[in-house]
DNA sequence: CCGGCAAGTTAATGGTCGCTAACACCATCC
DNA sequence: GGATGGTGTTAGCGACCATTAACTTGCCGG
């Protein structure tokens, strides 16, 4: 009764992280099945208990990360109707900035590893992440279109692809400001960098 | 007379062009040596006649980036004097975007390998290029200090480096739009995110 | 009590990789 | 024209690594 509860899945959840991690300190070659291993204190070949080898890591780490930005987006953007035209847009954009940058502050090593290791998944799972990252990137997209009907939609892409690049510089600035600072900062900064697009 | 000419310096540019580029694609350790020899259409071990080892690539790589980024930012501030206190900083500003965003959109591969291979560095070189990348920050923040007097300077770094990540988006969305198109859109869309720092 | 399963362990295997050795070619210089 | 040095080649060595095999241990249902 007092014995340890749920035995597979916290074990499959730690070294879920723990191998994020360090993939976003060292990159997926960098990083050794036994490196993993011992972050958890298990040594080398008790991963392969849980998972089918250090692709499938990777994949089942990608899948996760690609697959919470793309639900969050999609349920913000689906959610509530039309006051005016304009200003639902407007919320829409606020949500999906603050979806963005809320998990970005709370977790740049998985931020790193979405945009680092893409190309080192093995090809079936690749095309499911490549997938999730076009629809959410979709989604910004439709939205932005809404508030700059003038735009082109390649040039909307671009400036996607561009925000994207200054929220998800949180690995990079870490500890110049404190997050209750930074998300703001960002937030501010997106809206401007994007409003040239009018 | 008709003779190849300089024979080592042209093999040792085709290789660093080539490793420069092997590494932005599979990263460091996805790339081998044997890769980077047939790449330049030799056998593995050729390069050990122009390079110590395969670290000292990266090193040789990373360093002419930061060096020719570093000495760019310098130029373009040391330059001129100043007809207006705030006028002058503004063109500085300007001058250090135009720079960044030319060699992002001309070197996207370099821009690659800078962002994320620092780690993978031997130690003595790791330590120059966080050198020259911190004096290439300061550059940034000592102008932007100019132009937004009452933001405290981690603020400034912070946005430095929020903006980075903007401008190094090229390598994710290249072919979106052509890069007589990309440079202003960059451009504008920095010099406005910059703005909410007044 | 006991058969079975989940989750570890260490040892071994096969492959890749960085790097060195030993040798070959060919221009240039004395 | 023979020594020299720069630039290649192929073969081999030692290290590391992902993965598998074989074996152990402890829990749990009957």
């Amino acid at each position: 009764m007092t014995a340890p509860r749920t035995p597979t899945r916290n074990r499959r959840a730690e070294i879920l992280r723990a191998a994020a991690e360090l993939f976003a300190a060292r990159g997926f070659h960098g990083v050794s099945i036994e490196d993993i291993g011992s972050a958890v204190g298990v040594s080398g070949p008790a991963i392969y208990r849980h998972f089918s080898g250090k692709e499938a890591l990777l994949s089942e780490i990608l899948l996760d990360i690609s697959e919470r930005l793309r639900e969050q987006g999609a349920r913000l953007v689906t959610a509530p109707d039309a006051p005016a035209a304009g200003a639902y847009a407007r919320a829409a954009l606020d949500a999906l900035l603050r979806g963005h940058i809320d998990f970005a502050l709370a977790n740049p090593a998985l931020i790193r590893v979405h945009e680092r290791e893409l190309d080192n998944m093995p090809e079936p799972d690749r095309r499911r992440v490549r997938r999730l990252q076009r629809l959410y990137v979709e989604e910004w997209v439709t939205v932005l279109s809404e508030l700059y009907p003038a735009c082109p939609p390649a040039r909307l892409r671009a400036a996607t692809h561009a925000v994207f690049g200054l929220l998800n510089s949180t690995p990079r600035s870490a500890g110049e400001l404190p997050p209750e600072a930074m998300a703001p900062l960002l937030h501010g900064m997106a809206v401007a960098s994007l409003d040239v697009l009018a």
